[in-house]
DNA sequence: TTATATGCAAACGCTTTGCATCACG
DNA sequence: CGTGATGCAAAGCGTTTGCATATAA
């Protein structure tokens, strides 16, 4: 779980593309690689910074637009922190689920739904509302932030 | 639930600043009025905007102002909606619980947190994660709005 | 050769800030 | 008087867009 590059993750993230009929250029290759090695959630800005160190001419916008694309495909999803600011997660497209983030190390994990659905119907029958569309969003501190804590 | 000013959710919101050791400013005053009259969530410049309407001179630094004090009173809370705007609504400061946002008319019902607690702490054994925060947002179509859709 | 993707810079929308003024305690 | 509140305009920040260029099918 280093920070190193994924080479599964990353080609998992192209075929998405390309399966989706974009082109995997190497702009959305590279943005592919920074997601799949991202340790945790990440923004926009934080992707640009890391794309331009690894010496790759890129512009904001094709970070931007390659996000969007990605948001699409449900390879990454978008959070909205506490703080109010937005990140993005690496996530697995093909099931539905929520994201547990830690606070600390920005580290997360994907949350399968579980239960929820039959609480969420019960929710609906009471308040009448047709509900089409839930968050959940979990935050708190990872084992391994925890261990820290404890260690000093 | 007409769009008129509700007088004593306009005090309650008063006195919460009163309490807290704000001054209840003509402003202060008029913003309560607006939140409390507020069908559903709104956004900043939709308050703004009432406001100026209202044929009072108030900024949009002191809109702002306001709804930050009373977001930090728990008077109201901040929404992140799908679109990934931002949009407040009123709410019960004492008691935790969630929103169920109508996507057609932006009203909202708060939700009580119920058998969330449980499921959130299954969660935190499974992953290990020391949870601290959570946050469920419901998306739907109110009966009202559902009701209208049938008319048509 | 036609559609797609890119970089850049400017535009954008929302929110915050600096600062001079005003009101309240 | 001194602190707190306000309006205004400007700055800030994250994101999007227009457009000319470059690249891929």
């Amino acid at each position: 779980m280093r920070p190193g590059i994924n080479a599964t993750q990353t080609e998992r993230i192209i075929q998405a593309l390309e399966r989706a009929g974009y082109q995997a250029t190497p702009n959305r290759r590279l943005v592919a690689e920074l997601v799949a090695s991202a340790d945790g959630h990440f923004t926009a800005a934080h992707l640009l910074d890391r794309g331009r160190r690894e010496r790759v001419t890129i512009g904001r916008a094709t970070v931007f637009r390659a996000l969007d694309l990605l948001t699409t495909l449900r390879v990454v999803e978008r959070l909205d922190l506490p703080s109010g600011s937005h990140a993005y997660v690496l996530c697995d497209p093909d099931e539905h689920h929520h994201h547990l983030i830690c606070s600390s190390c920005g580290r997360s994990e994907d949350v399968a739904d579980g239960e929820l659905p039959a609480l969420i119907e019960r929710i609906g029958r009471r308040s009448g509302y047709r509900i089409e569309a839930h968050r959940l969003e979990l935050f708190g501190t990872c084992p391994r932030c925890a261990g820290a804590e404890a260690d000093r």
